[in-house]
Formats: C-alpha cells, sequence, structure tokens
DNA sequence: GATATAAAATACCATATGGTATAAAAATGA
DNA sequence: TCATTTTTATACCATATGGTATTTTATATC
C-alpha cells in the first residue's frame, strides 16, 4: 500500500466528518494497512493529519485562489466565490481546512501551525484580490482592505461550515450574498 | 455538596473551554464529589449537559432576548446586539449554547433536542423581533424576514464565537456593524 | 449505646485511544 | 539452498473515557 493511498484515504475520512472524530486506527482499517506501516511513514497521528492538510491544500485550497486570481472584477469574483461556496460539489460535506482550524486546540502542533499559515496566505490573497481589483466608488468608506479581507475570509468559511450541517444551498447563497452585498454597495 | 452548586460547577467547566473537552471525572474532581453521587442526580453525562444548558438559556440567553424585546427601534436595538456580542464581559469566553451547537453531533439525544428546541425558540425571537420593528425603507427589497432573522442569528454567533477564540472585539465589532448594515441600509 | 438505613467514596469494568515491542513473513544476498 | 536483512502484522502497553458494584462512612431511629 502506497503513502499516497493512505494520505486519500485519510483525507476523505477527516473531511466527510470531521479529524477529531477519525481515529488512527480507524484509518489504518479504511486503508487496510497496519499500524505500524502507518507510523514509519507519518511518524505520529499529527504528522498524518500535516501530510494531509498539506495535500488538501494544494488539491482544494488552490482551487479558491484561482478563483481570486481570474480577476473579472469585484462583484463578478464574488459572484464566483458564492457559487463556489454554496453550490461546488468538492464542499458538500464542508472544506477540511475550515474543519480543522474551527477545532485548532485539539490539533497537533505540526498541523497547527500548518494551519496557521495556511490562514496567514489565505488572508495575504484576500488583500491581494481586494486591492487590485476593489472600486473605490462602492467599496465602503473607512473600512480597510485589510478587515474587507477578513471579512470575506470570514464569510467563506461560514457559508461552507454551513454547507457541512445540511443547510440549504439556496439560503446559503442569499445568506453569502446579503453579506457580501457590504462591500459592492454604496 | 448541592446539586446547584455542581451545575455551576460544570457550567463554568463547560463554558471555559468546551463542552466536548471536559470529561465527568474532571467535573467531579473540580466539583468535589464523587461519581456516583454525580450520576445518581443526573443519570448520565447527557443529563447533566441538558441541565447545565437549561441553567444556562434562563441565566445567559435570555438576556439576548431582553435587548431584543426592549424595543428601541431596529437599528439600536442591533447595535445593543453588537455591544452584547463584542463587549460584554459574559461572552468573553464565548457562549456555551453556540459551542454545543458546534458540536451537536457529539452530544447526547437529552442535550442534542434542548439545542435544537433553544434554536427554533430563539429563530421565533427574532422574527418576533424583526416583523414588529423593521423599517419598510431601510429593509432589503426580496428579503423575507425569516431569511433576515437567520442572517442576524448566524451573525450573533459568528461574532460571540469569534470572542471565543480570543478575537480582538473591535474588529468583531467592525465586522459585525458592517454584516447587519445590509438590514439597515436602504 | 446498638442497630438499621441512607450516603458517599473507593475500587473496578469494558472500551477506545495513540503508540510500540515482538514475532512472523517476505524479500534479498550469497 | 541457506542465511541475512527488511518489511509487515499481531499482540501488547499505558492512559483516559463513561458508567457501576461494593465497601466504607455517616445519619437517624430505637
Amino acid at each position: 500500500m502506497k503513502a499516497d493511498a493512505v494520505l486519500d484515504v485519510a483525507m476523505t475520512a477527516y473531511w466527510n466528518s470531521d479529524p477529531a472524530d477519525v481515529s488512527v486506527n480507524a484509518i489504518c482499517q479504511m486503508a487496510g494497512i497496519s499500524k505500524p506501516s502507518l507510523y514509519r511513514e507519518f511518524g505520529s497521528e499529527d504528522g498524518l493529519m500535516r501530510a494531509v492538510l498539506d495535500s488538501y491544500a494544494e488539491r482544494v485550497l488552490s482551487a479558491i485562489f484561482l478563483i481570486l486570481q481570474s480577476g473579472e472584477g469585484l462583484q463578478d469574483t464574488l459572484d464566483a466565490l458564492i457559487d463556489f461556496a454554496a453550490a461546488d460539489p468538492r464542499m458538500e460535506t464542508g472544506c477540511l481546512f475550515y474543519k480543522m482550524r474551527a477545532g485548532k486546540h485539539r490539533l497537533g502542533p505540526q498541523t497547527r501551525a500548518r494551519v496557521e499559515e495556511i490562514d496567514a496566505a489565505a488572508q495575504a490573497v484576500y488583500v491581494a484580490f481586494l486591492s487590485s481589483c476593489r472600486d473605490a466608488d462602492t467599496w465602503p468608506e473607512r473600512l480597510s482592505i485589510e478587515a474587507g479581507a477578513r471579512y470575506l475570509g470570514e464569510h467563506l468559511a461560514l457559508a461552507i461550515t454551513q454547507r457541512a450541517s445540511g443547510e440549504d444551498p439556496a439560503r446559503i447563497r442569499e445568506m453569502m450574498s446579503l453579506a457580501l452585498s457590504a462591500l459592492t454597495r454604496p
């Protein structure tokens, strides 16, 4: 059994339920490998989670960053983000990164550090996006780019997290549209 | 040791960290009672949590409902809510109810049922509040009262949850103000 | 004061967790 | 073909969990 296959199994398991609710034993069983094999490959549960998060980041989070860098103007890009959060099938069971972030205190040191790195990277991407294409006419006065970026990030997380809890996509779309309209209304 | 004192100890423990991270053993130790005593009083961990949630609801959640029923107009009441979420010292470590709701799948049946009851009650209170004092001029067109109520509830939860994770109160206030401005802007 | 009764504390059980030592098996070398 | 080394799997360990049976302690009654 190759390490990539184990990573895949662990990722879908963590992703479909919650990292805190999936044990190492369960992953070994699902992947059909023994615990010593897993520990030789990843060192610890923390090491496994960190590897899963890395793999997840480049396979999924990059999709969000791509939307932000495609650059079709503020309103269109926000609409694309809303589409992604409320309708993309990949987010049907939520976002593994947000799940990890929500239970950050339960993570091991490696995984927690990666979560914080990714969080900072995402914030930087939001800032770059907003400063590249915000419209001075519709942007709220006295709202800094940084604050707008945090606002955007929080609402993306909120929408996708609601997705994981089975909320109606139409409602999620309505909520997120309403929230983000604060960034494009004069 | 009286049952009320145990309830108090359990409530602050659950509240300051997270219901999922506090064991029955730890509560017994903190309260200075034995496990059999606790189990005789509350039957199970689920029973204890349900009792704690009931006690919490009448001691804390009622404060939110009071703000909504005091009726000073839409904008003023929303400001009072923002104040409560971002600055009230009782919310410094977050809201126990929201913590339970966020980890709903980890709760026992009694507690989970209570969480859903309280959730529905809160939504009803928001609806009553909004329909009593919304201003047809500033209320967004094509936004139902129910959707507005959900929006309000979600942002209250978001703000208080951010409070629990140590976010800067000033930032929380800024975010929540921005979000709720969607309900009072023409 | 002796005894019956209610309360509480200790000790315990079954289970699950993350993690590892040891025994079995397979592959590799001669 | 036999010996050596490396990989794999079984069995195990220490710990923590929710929950109880049993023993000890205190209380009340006679």
